[in-house]
DNA sequence: TATTCTTCTTGACGTCCATCAAAAGACACC
DNA sequence: GGTGTCTTTTGATGGACGTCAAGAAGAATA
């Protein structure tokens, strides 16, 4: 949370993420069409969102863990236009977004944070963009497992080791590849001494690798 | 822009979109790296954005057209992560963020403008996601076709009749395929009936064509 | 412990798209 | 008008990933 902040103002921001939640493993926080009326600050758990088309397929369009705020999606047009399920029960700060704007005309440093939150999930998405724009299934895998190891290593986890809190399909809708794909590409690593995997734990043995595997390029 | 504004706000709004700039077909304006200090709305003319891999490759994110607003990318670290270039020669509006800022701490208005138009571009991003994550090459090149006509026509343009500012690369790698399968797409499109192609002159013959390519699903 | 359901792995095969290559068509610049 | 460059089209071929299928390993419920 940003810095600087009075007394007074660190008692309004208190204020505004007051209210919480629990959403058990499995469910919704909310789902797309509903009405928007807050962001969700993740506290504790683990959250995928997805979008869904007409057709019925549906595309997981991110994982989100503690300290990131969920609900952006919903500003635009005043419903939400994803999903977002718990993968594992968890907690969160519900934020009304009326209060949020009418806070942050007045704290600078909030109005700044808030603006800051919505550009970083824009660059964020630029990046899978990238990563379903261009890359191969050994690439996708690899950039993902190293994501996934940064988030966790910045709250305190091990960089090496880490429990998948998603299926195999989960992973595959993320990175545009089906299940057999993502289990195939897991053993290759395996195969390679890469990593070690058993069901959903996941302990990496050489982080260089999956780096150089990211960074080789397809094209010349 | 938004409704319900007095003279005077009226008259700070001007006042922040004052400041205009050409760019030339071929050029940036702006660049990966280079410091954040403002967005920039289209007046006139075409841009596409894109990000790079360390190893070189690109990925086009977008496609923006007079009305909508480029650099968003560079407000969380205060430095732009993509490259804007102008397909056409183009005149933008330079907005100071701090002036944006400011001005919207006053103005309710424009703090919700604000917050529409970046949780708009999260929202299409989603769709993109979608695209790339799921869809089979022809199902990508209908949606983007339909996409396009549609936005063009909001402008009053010809919603059957368009003309690309971009090249087939430049589709193919926005749509996450080579030039020679965007190519492909529109031969096959022309043999079925559905587009005239001359070029980078595209008239559509049969819109339901499209939409039902879009809403065929590939699995069940 | 037994049973059922979900998730994961692995194999065989097929398909869609990438790659490589060549030529023709547009466009810019003398 | 001619020449060089960029863009586009089209064909032939191959490879990466999807599809279909079966079975194994866990997790959940009783």
């Amino acid at each position: 949370m940003p810095i600087d902040l009075s007394r007074e103002e660190l008692d309004r921001i208190d204020e505004l993420v007051g209210t919480r939640r629990k959403i058990k493993r499995g469910t919704t926080l909310f789902r797309n069409g509903e009405k928007f009326s807050s962001l969700f600050a993740i506290r504790t758990g683990f959250f995928k969102t997805c979008v869904a088309a007409e057709d019925g397929r549906d595309q997981v369009t991110g994982f989100q863990m503690a300290g990131e705020v969920v609900g952006l999606d919903g500003i635009v047009n005043d419903h939400h236009t994803c999903d977002a399920v718990a993968l594992e029960d968890a907690e969160v700060c519900v934020m009304p977004f009326d209060r949020i704007e009418e806070l942050s005309r007045e704290v600078n440093s909030l109005q700044r944070h808030v603006h800051k939150i919505m550009s970083r999930e824009i660059v964020r998405e630029h990046g899978v963009m990238l990563l379903l724009g261009s890359m191969r299934a050994e690439e996708r895998l690899a950039t993902f497992l190293l994501n996934l190891c940064h988030r966790l290593h910045a709250r305190g986890f091990s960089q090496s080791e880490l429990i998948l809190r998603m299926t195999r399909e989960e992973i595959g809708s993320f990175l545009g590849l089906k299940l057999e794909t993502v289990s195939r590409t897991f053993s290759r690593f395996v195969e390679d001494g890469i990593v070690e995997v058993k069901q959903r734990h996941v302990r990496i043995l050489n982080t260089d690798g999956l780096r150089e595997i990211v960074n080789i390029k397809s094209t010349g």
